[in-house]
DNA sequence: CTTGACAGACTTACAATGTAAGTCTATCGT
DNA sequence: ACGATAGACTTACATTGTAAGTCTGTCAAG
């Protein structure tokens, strides 16, 4: 059992420095951009190395779960959010929203998250504090348990967009030649935008509460009067 | 403009013999099976043949999402639901759990959707229908805008579910084991099993229509008395 | 029937990636 | 002083996507 030292010529690695490294690889080029080999050049070091401190590539996706759950853990600790007992709806929103922050932060998490197979220790805990702030807030565990479902990954502050309605500069024209092909969505567009410019009028951070208060303002419904 | 003909030494592939080809790679051996050579393979062919009718992997992927909605669609246009002015809710409930059933089908379809950049055509188009639905029920746009987006991939039909609950063999020793550690968790599954057998305990079916209900009643409520 | 254009298959080749296997060296406990 | 060892490096290879070029069977025009 040796316990830290530098061994090596220099610094040294360490799961730690791996892990940071990876996700600052992700942060600044994208996910794509992780590779073994580009990984270990931004720590200064051959690919191969890293295979002292992580088993493969797996084990880093793994490792980076758990460095966005820490985060996230921490934003949550940091919040000074109302007892359960008292305000449960507030509590779970603010400790949402921090992880939304955290998340939004690391862009490439979502697609992370989405492949590990099987649950992670970082993952459930969180899980956990989520249901205990609920019993503490008067849900059954039964009612807890559906509610984990009802929120998945809304819980860690992301909604699985499949469509985004934005990120087109559609002038009158380009809506036109829509029409024909998706003449509801042309019609919301034009309604909501009444001819001005279309960027960025959807607020994902206002429909992502919208979102999670239409559940918690659920759950408060099935809590009080099951 | 030449037609069809059935060019070269044999049958000849086509876009929708590949795309079927790599659907089916996907739903037998999984998507990290499906390579270029493998379903060149698969359709007897040479990899480089493929680029004749695809212009390379990511389209291929792009064509998977257009196999899936194709499916999808069709499902829908089977439905027998109730006209949306009668009964909007009803039939919003049976199209996604009709989506729902084509993703189940096709476990890779959600990591596909969501490594696609921007929205496809035929997405947008589904979720056209979406819209449509909830106007002819009662909507405005500006509710129906926020609806697509409270929905997200579960009009689609799945969840993304971080975090799954079963899949342990959890005899009671297990549970002691991971106590320390999720203390709600295990205290939730303890109630729900009362000491029977843990596996399987989950119904996911069920659950992802509680929250679609979840939603689907919000809505009605926020329809109603805006 | 000949011929030539071309769609659509095949062959070859290469760069990028993950990783198995083995080597080298500085440090530490004895 | 010295052997063990952690942790770096080197080499090598299988898999993948795909660029570039070749070959061949079919069809339309002469």
């Amino acid at each position: 059992m040796a316990g830290k030292r530098a061994a090596g010529p220099q610094v040294g690695l360490s799961r730690e420095r791996v892990l940071r490294g990876a996700a600052a690889i992700a942060d600044e080029r994208g996910l794509a951009a992780l590779t073994m080999r580009s990984l270990a050049e931004a720590l200064g070091v051959e690919a191969m190395s890293l295979y002292h401190h992580v088993a493969n590539k797996e084990a880093v996706l793994d490792g980076l779960v758990e460095v966005v759950m820490a985060e996230i853990e921490a934003a949550v600790a940091d919040l000074d959010a109302p007892e359960p007992e008292d305000d449960w709806r507030t509590a779970m929103r603010m400790r949402v929203l921090a992880a939304r922050e955290v998340l939004v932060r690391h862009p490439w998490a979502p697609r992370v998250f989405e492949t590990r197979t099987g649950t992670s220790l970082a993952v459930a805990r969180y899980f956990d504090g989520v249901l205990g702030l609920m019993r503490r807030g008067g849900f059954s565990y039964e009612l807890g348990h559906r509610a984990l479902h009802a929120l998945g990954s809304r819980a860690l502050g992301f909604s699985q967009e499949l469509f985004e309605p934005d990120g087109i500069e559609a002038p009158e024209e380009a809506l036109a030649a829509m029409a024909e092909q998706v003449p509801h969505l042309v019609a919301m567009i034009r309604d909501a935008t009444h001819g001005g410019a279309v960027l960025g009028w959807c607020d994902y951070q206002a429909e992502f509460e919208f979102g999670l208060d239409l559940i918690l303002d659920g759950l408060e419904r099935l809590r009080t009067k099951p």
